[in-house]
RNA sequence: GGGCCUAUAGCUCAGUCUCGGUUAGAGCGCACGCCUGAUAAGCGUGAGGUCGUUGGUUCAAUUCCAACUAGGCCCA
């Protein structure tokens, strides 16, 4: 007789093989069948609510591991809070407006030769965003996240452009907007200032000159008997028309050298090399430190106009004078000592990079072909020390390939001052919880030393900067009247109309300047900076939407938003409703590869989601998301892979061998009552008891990676190697009916049911495919409809515990002697060993005297008992930690149906191959 | 160049922060072995760490402080 067949082997249909990248889309396309995120909103009605509020990405290009990274955390976030009781509704967003997608427009048109009008372009970037917007929604479903996909948030929406315009209103009717000049990159070919992204780098030949700044104020303690001189070196001489300033720094030492008739002023470590570059003999007179030289006073090397002495940090040694020509209006260094020092940016160049008439010796020359006649004028004057060509990095314009120019044009800013945004919001940020905690500390020192805002942008996509200019006198009009009418108009029909439209057109009827009286206005045509787009979503999603609200209780982003989403939405927020728009703050780090290095393209190492969902599975991915600490930046390689599909079959496998015990289980009909079940199996709930308590803990502490570890430990360790390996002998074996066999499968129930929603958050995917599989009736269609576990009643039993963790270090001795009795081909399983013990103390005697069946039953051997004192030891035995361990072959044959050796086996007639238990379970 | 951050076994993480103190833990992987009734599974045993480097504080530092190195983010 084939015994095989009267065991209670495992069976089910639960595939060990998960074949992710086929069933996961099974599963996502069940979960939109079923509507599982609006089924998840209903059954939420009422419960306290939990806003985690979306940064928008932009809406151009396929999705990266950052936004994996980003979407997953956000999720399982969302699916954690969700499972422990709050109401989380998830609102996805994307960022629509700006130059990069402008930019691709630019290039295809210009590639067809078209010239478009701003609407057009207009027209075809919003079609372009919506395109991309389908495509990373696509794409970030994939990855298993839940939210309101079909009606996200796109900041191009009408009432979202609406809003902008709104919250754009508060900060102006409030006076924090104003309007001064300041210097941008600029194309004098293309006629338009330049975004950074616009501007490439490249090899060019410029004039690089010394010139003299005469002394006119020395510095108090300057001693010299004969004309002195400040010496710049420049690169740009067409600047020095603008110059306003001398800078040098406030801990170098500057020399005062005289060179024969006069005394030059230079950094004191470079004064011989630069007199022998020029050729000059000279000696140091006298050496002062950078910082006295403040506020000196030097002439303008050919005009009447003084030039001071400042202070600056970036000044260096490692090339030039140590001393640094200041044109405010012509670059950002320049322009913000300017702003300390109460400079003005001066900028005398036109639209075309020419010389204004406030340049009487240079005007209407283009400033490279001036350089020429700068450097001669200042030859005739005598203020030329030295001059050559050097060839250096410079910005070119991307798409004319022309060297670009700083120049200061009109802007828009908000004040940080007006109205103290700075100091209210150095005050908000106190009282948002930051994790981890440096963030506050970041986000704090920006705020502290940014300057205003610039929020003008002079470009075509985006939301208008909407304010008129009266022709008569210039001054600027926006009335609460006025806005409300674009606003209204723009939450019907979007802004495009305020491009399409004159001035006459938008303002209501009869309009007049206020101060001169006059109706004839030029509207103002640049548009917003993106993030304030995106920094005003607290308005028009948390405050707009049913079911959300302001401030959220969380906003989570990588850590370079410190100074993005964070930093322009606490401002937004801040200055139009006086606090943050967030209780708390979470951010993460960067994706690395295997090695600690970012990815990039050149270097070779990205790898991109698609690549590893194809391979192994969203599933993964989403693991790998949990596995890492996040705060950090997170490495990922095809080793870190290989671990965590590895991992994954951990999870997977001890699932499938629970659901393969459970075939035959219902829950409502074969239910063990708690004080019924065996020893082993309180022991197990006890540990799922702890295992819940600390995996719930870890989700509400963001700590998922300990989540992922406690899981998979459990898995492996007390799952796996303990109770599961335990388990079989009794599952197998006993009665299919008998009260042993139910008390095991009642814990496994509760225990595996218990772990797939732990792990749903994570494995998602998984999660739910166990979930299917669970015997019983459910009350919940989906896992992700479900509620986190609570512990078992009445578990831990920490004395239980305790117990255990003795018996079971015992067991670890008992593994080492078997290990030495298969080396020594004494034995080859454990079930075919007699394992005598021996304590070396009393004490631990009488421990393990009543403990006997219990250990043999954790070391599933066929025998074990306790050697008198007396009679040790054998000299083969062990010893360790005052334990002795002897093993033997057992007495007996083996009992072919489970496998033990017992004395017994023969002794029933009717089956003479098997042992006395395995009879008494056929025999019923 | 400046600001913020990170650095524990091959890999992913505990421990250190809020008490500095006997042999620094886990899982995975690896090596060796067992099983063939979780089988493209399961079990057992074992080998892996000068806690980034160098100084300092201290009776004592992986743990506190500083500098440095490497890496990351944000600026310039």
């Amino acid at each position: 007789m084939d015994y095989k067949e009267t065991l209670n082997l495992p069976r089910t249909a639960f595939p060990m093989k998960a074949d992710l990248p086929r069933r996961e889309p099974e599963l996502l396309k069940r979960w939109a069948e079923m509507d599982l995120y609006a089924l998840i909103r209903a059954q939420s009605q009422g419960r306290p609510r939990f806003i985690l509020h979306d940064g928008p990405p932009y809406a151009n290009g396929h999705i990266h591991l950052g936004h994996a990274l980003n979407k997953i955390l956000k999720d399982i976030i969302i699916k954690s809070r969700q499972m422990s009781g709050f109401d989380c509704p998830y609102v996805p967003g994307w960022d629509c407006h700006g130059l990069p997608i402008e930019h691709q427009m630019d290039k295809g048109l210009k590639a067809k030769g078209l010239k478009l009008s701003q609407v057009e372009v207009r027209q075809r970037c919003r079609a372009y965003a919506q395109e991309f917007v389908g495509i990373q929604r696509g794409e970030f479903q994939r990855l298993g996240v839940l939210g309101d996909w079909m009606n996200p948030y796109l900041t191009m929406n009408y009432p979202y452009v609406a809003a902008i315009l709104e919250e754009y209103g508060k900060f102006f009717l409030s006076g924090a907007i104003y309007r001064s000049k300041k210097p941008v990159h600029w194309c004098a070919t293309c006629h338009t200032a330049l975004a950074e992204a616009e501007v490439e780098y490249e090899e060019h030949k410029t004039p690089s000159i010394y010139v003299k700044f005469p002394l006119v104020k020395p510095w108090p303690g300057m001693a010299a008997d004969k004309p002195a001189s400040l010496v710049i070196w420049t690169t740009t001489p067409w600047t020095l028309p603008a110059n306003l300033a001398v800078a040098v720094h406030p801990d170098l030492e500057y020399a005062l050298v005289d060179v024969g008739d006069e005394a030059l002023v230079v950094a004191a470590d470079l004064a011989a090399g630069l007199l022998a570059h020029w050729g000059l003999k000279g000696e140091i007179i006298s050496q002062y430190a950078g910082r006295a030289l403040e506020g000196a006073v030097a002439r303008h090397p050919w005009l009447t106009r003084d030039s001071q002495v400042i202070l600056a940090d970036y000044v260096t040694l490692t090339a030039g004078t140590g001393l640094v020509h200041i044109a405010p209006g012509h670059g950002q260094e320049d322009y913000d000592s300017g702003r300390k020092y109460g400079l003005k940016p001066y900028s005398p160049v036109d639209d075309n990079g020419r010389f204004t008439q406030e340049v009487p010796e240079f005007a209407g020359q283009k400033v490279w072909e001036a350089n020429a006649g700068i450097i001669e004028l200042l030859r005739q004057q005598g203020k030329l020390l030295g001059v050559e060509e050097l060839t250096h990095s410079y910005p070119h314009c991307w798409r004319c390939k022309r060297p670009i120019i700083f120049r200061a044009t009109e802007q828009w800013f908000i004040s940080m001052e007006k109205n103290g945004l700075r100091h209210k919001a150095l005050e908000a940020i106190d009282k948002v919880t930051w994790i981890p905690r440096w963030g506050r500390e970041r986000i704090h020192l920006m705020v502290e030393n940014r300057p205003d805002w610039c929020i003008s942008r002079q470009r075509a996509w985006g939301v208008p900067i909407v304010a008129f200019r009266c022709r008569g006198c210039g001054e600027l009009v926006l009335t609460r009247e006025i806005l409300d009418g674009i606003i209204d108009r723009a939450r019907r029909e979007g802004a495009d109309f305020y491009f399409a439209e004159d001035a006459a057109a938008l303002l209501p009827p009869g309009t007049r300047c206020p101060r001169c009286g006059q109706g004839d206005f030029d509207k103002e045509t640049d548009i917003l900076d993106v993030w304030f787009d995106s920094g005003v979503s607290f308005a028009a999603v948390l405050e707009a939407r049913d079911g959300l609200r302001q401030p959220a209780d969380l906003y989570l982003e990588g850590s370079d938003q410190h100074r993005g989403w964070f930093h322009s939405s606490l401002l937004a927020a801040v200055g139009t409703r006086g606090q943050a728009p967030y209780h708390g703050v979470l951010t993460h780090g960067f994706v690395v590869d295997g090695e600690g290095r970012k990815m990039s393209k050149s270097v070779g190492n990205i790898i991109a989601p698609q690549e590893v969902i194809n391979k192994y599975g969203a599933e993964i991915l989403r693991l790998w998301v949990s596995g890492e600490d996040y705060r950090d930046d997170i490495r990922l390689s095809d080793a870190i892979l290989k671990q965590l599909a590895e991992a994954y079959r951990r999870f997977r496998n001890t699932a499938r061998f629970m659901l393969g015990n459970l075939a035959d289980f219902d829950p409502q009909q074969h239910w063990v009552r708690y004080e019924d079940r065996e020893e082993l199996d309180r022991l197990a709930l006890s540990w799922l008891a702890q295992l819940t308590e600390r995996v719930k803990k870890a989700y509400l502490d963001y700590e998922f990676h300990l989540a992922f570890h406690r899981l998979h430990q459990f898995c492996a360790v007390e799952m796996s190697s303990l109770y599961l390996d335990i388990l079989k002998d009794r599952l197998y074996v006993s009665g299919a009916g008998s009260v042993a066999r139910r008390s095991a499968q009642s814990t496994l129930w509760e225990l595996l049911r218990s772990l797939t929603l732990l792990m749903a958050p994570i494995l998602s995917f998984t999660a739910e495919e166990v979930w299917g599989f669970l015997p019983g009736e459910k009350a919940a269609a989906s896992v992700h409809l479900a509620a986190f576990p609570e512990a078992p009643p009445g578990f831990p039993d920490g004395e239980l515990l305790k117990k255990y963790e003795f018996l079971l270090q015992v067991r670890g001795e008992i593994n080492r002697g078997l290990e030495e009795a298969r080396k020594a081909k004494t034995i080859a399983t454990a079930q075919e060993a007699q394992v005598v013990l021996g304590a070396k103390t009393e004490e631990l005697h009488a421990a393990l005297a009543a403990q006997t069946e219990a250990l043999r039953v954790l070391a599933q051997v066929a025998e074990l008992s306790l050697a008198a004192p007396a009679a040790l030891p054998a000299p083969q035995a062990l010893e360790a930690q005052g334990l002795w361990v002897q093993v033997d072959k057992a007495p007996g044959a083996k009992c072919v149906r489970c496998w033990f050796h017992y004395p017994g086996v023969g002794d029933n007639p009717k089956h003479p191959q098997l042992c006395s238990r395995c009879s008494q379970v056929l025999e019923g």
